[in-house]
RNA sequence: GCGGGUGUAGCUCAGUUGGUUAGAGCGCUGGCCUGUCACGCCAGAGGCCGCGGGUUCGAGUCCCGUCACUCGCGCCA
């Protein structure tokens, strides 16, 4: 008989009955009865109940025998009485007589428990991450992760896709996060930067004639941690194609995506095809670029009602709107009548602390008189056209009731947006079980740096300019001798959002030297920026450079949502906490003063604080 | 960098307007129980109330500071 084990733990039936079976595992429950002790033994399989009667020898042993130690039991696989079979267990039928005992490794009292679905602390779930992975749950997330990135590499080579593997140590890419750097020991006083994201590389091997990359590549950011952004490193399914439109990356992922969520839908639903919302209107209507469509409302811009003061009775709108600024309507269906005041009043507290906000009007819903009212300030002292105007536009009627988010455009759409997915979620409103898409496309080129006072790129500056039918991406960008002008250029740039989380970015990508070096210049940058920190590109696109475009879907966001959790850590092995601190490798940390000398690397104290 | 929340037993939490010896459940230890499977019953151990300062006759509770974790903003195109 093998060393350990003969069956798993999960693998007995009524049909062994009879065998003998050596199983080993961890002890996951005990429970000493008078005349019997019941062990649960688990393993990465499943569950067989232990049998240890009082007259065996290693009865004390096994009594005492703490929680999650390691044990190896010989012994016979016995039927259980009709009434004494466990359901819910696929082993439930049978358990294991022990005749053998062995504690191969006996475990100390435990830090966090394994059994039990019970919350425990981030910090020492990161620190004992091994115990939190023997957890059930956690467990199965980490399968599905495996088993959602064997999907997705098959479905892209059953496409004609090839996976290559980029470099990990390479230059500063031109994503725009902050480096993760790495000392040159050959070369003192120079740095390897970590991939943002293998960008330049991908570009390089269409460059290079392979016209279908794909890759699970890792990606390096030193940026701060969201629930749905993990500090440091994460993976994405990294995808080029040459000789394509923008249609083509849609019509090549869109199945892959689709059917991934299906394989391991798991009874949610989801549709098809996915819709394309151009970016303005997503912003108009949800107030993000990453909507959740989900959600059964939408925003209103309700600026025009209260610019005059002598009808609204309501001062600030009217001193917002007439400086130019907007006055968006984030609608709570049914609110007045499901919620108190206290809802409204929370949401108001919401923004201001948690987004740092001016504050969040509302008005609850009333009928009077035959007529829809308000008694709340926004619109108390409306004139009763203009409010009856108003709520028609929103669809509004009593029992409703209604936020107003104003401010400067960008900021009121900001507030607005995050309010749509707040009131929604506290409502109740989010269906479950649905898997909703969309595709946000045409994202602006540039945009306007409030703070520099100059025109940016607004995303990737490697994507393609739009252009009509009959004009070249140079003609556009040439065209474009205003600000004005500059900032209405659209870019072949495009999301994939599902549920309201962005799974990735893609782009048509600028393949002509020249368009490149003028798209450069609108945002201020000279040849020399383009030359010095794309070189390896740039000089690839003058030898012969097909079109070419791609995308880059989060993997940990994918399973994320596929598992069901709310924090990204949920679904990787080993995550950092929220200050990029690694609790259980103890990373990062100081290193020896000899290594440093090698790199040529001396550290200082940190700049103290004022 | 900024803001919110949290911090009480190994873990999850309760702890009233400041008032005697800080509690419960789970876990742990010991005992009992003829079959349990979240077994049940009895008993026990276990506390710098995150840390530092202050107010007060008296602080888990009030004030100031600080640290840790977490959520969000900035940042991440």
């Amino acid at each position: 008989m093998h060393a350990f084990r003969s069956h798993t733990c999960g693998q007995l039936r009524k049909t062994d009955v009879g065998e003998t079976a050596k199983l080993s595992g961890w002890v996951h429950r005990k429970r000493e009865h008078a005349n019997a002790l019941f062990i649960d033994l688990r393993d990465h399989y499943g569950i067989s109940q232990i049998v240890v009667y009082p007259n065996e020898a290693f009865y004390e042993s096994a009594k005492r025998c703490p929680s999650e130690s390691v044990i190896t039991v010989t012994g016979e696989v016995l039927a259980r009485d009709a009434e004494a079979v466990n359901t819910e267990l696929d082993t439930g039928e049978v358990e294991l007589r022990a005749q053998t005992f062995l504690i191969e490794s006996q475990a100390d009292p435990l830090p966090l428990p394994v059994f039990g679905e019970q919350e425990y602390p981030e910090e020492i779930r990161l620190k004992h991450r091994y115990l939190d992975l023997r957890r059930e749950t956690l467990h199965n997330n980490i399968i599905l992760r495996g088993q959602v990135i064997n999907s997705l590499r098959s479905r892209m080579i059953a496409q004609g896709f090839t996976e290559f593997q980029t470099p990990i140590l390479t230059a500063s890419s031109p994503e725009g996060a902050r480096d993760f750097l790495v000392p040159s020991r050959l070369n003192p006083g120079k740095f390897y930067a970590l991939p943002q994201a293998p960008q330049q590389f991908k570009q390089l091997l269409m460059v290079a004639g392979f016209d279908r990359y794909f890759q699970i590549a890792p990606c390096f950011r030193d940026e701060d941690a969201r629930a749905d952004r993990s500090p440091g490193e994460f993976y994405q399914l990294d995808v080029e194609m040459s000789f394509v439109t923008q249609e083509d990356v849609f019509q090549a992922i869109e199945p892959v995506m689709a059917g991934v969520f299906e394989e391991f839908a798991n009874g949610r639903k989801v549709e098809t095809p996915f819709p394309r919302i151009p970016y303005k209107e997503s912003m108009a209507k949800y107030g993000s670029d990453k909507p959740d469509l989900r959600i059964p409302f939408e925003l209103t811009d309700v600026s025009e009602f209260f610019t005059d003061e002598s009808k609204t009775g309501f001062g600030i709108f009217a001193k917002i709107t007439n400086g130019g600024g907007k006055v968006i309507a984030i609608p709570a269906p049914g609110a007045t009548d499901s919620q108190s005041r206290k809802f409204f009043d929370s949401l108001d507290k919401w923004a201001k602390k948690e987004m740092q906000a001016p504050g969040l009007g509302y008005a609850r819903l009333r009928k009077e008189d035959g007529a829809v009212v308000s008694q709340d300030p926004a619109l108390k002292n409306f004139d009763p056209e203009l409010l009856k105007a108003l709520l028609d536009k929103m669809g509004l009627g009593a029992g409703d009731g209604v936020f107003f988010s104003a401010g400067k455009k960008a900021a009121a759409y900001k507030l607005a947006g995050a309010a749509r997915n707040k009131v929604a979620k506290e409502l109740g409103l989010i269906p479950e079980g649905v898997f909703k898409f969309c595709w946000v496309i045409d994202y602006p080129m540039y945009e306007w740096d409030e703070d520099n006072n100059t025109i940016d790129f607004s995303h990737n500056p490697f994507s393609m300019p739009q252009a009509p039918e009959g004009k070249s991406a140079m003609d556009v960008l040439l065209e474009a001798d205003t600000d004005e002008k500059k900032l209405d250029i659209l870019a072949y740039q495009y999301d994939i959002v599902c549920n309201g989380v962005e799974l990735s970015s893609g782009a048509i990508r600028n393949h002509k030297a020249d368009v490149m070096y003028k798209a450069f210049e609108i945002a201020g940058y000279g040849p020399e920026v383009v030359e010095d920190k794309f070189a390896g590109m740039i000089n690839a696109f003058k030898f012969g450079a097909p079109p070419h475009g791609g995308i880059a879907p989060g993997v940990d966001r994918i399973v994320m949502l596929l598992a069901g959790t709310e924090t990204i850590r949920d679904v990787i092995l080993f995550p950092m906490n929220g200050n990029a601190q690694d609790l259980m490798m103890n990373a990062p940390a100081e290193v020896d003063q000899s290594a440093l000398k090698e790199l040529n690397i001396k550290t200082v104290a940190p700049i103290p604080k004022d």
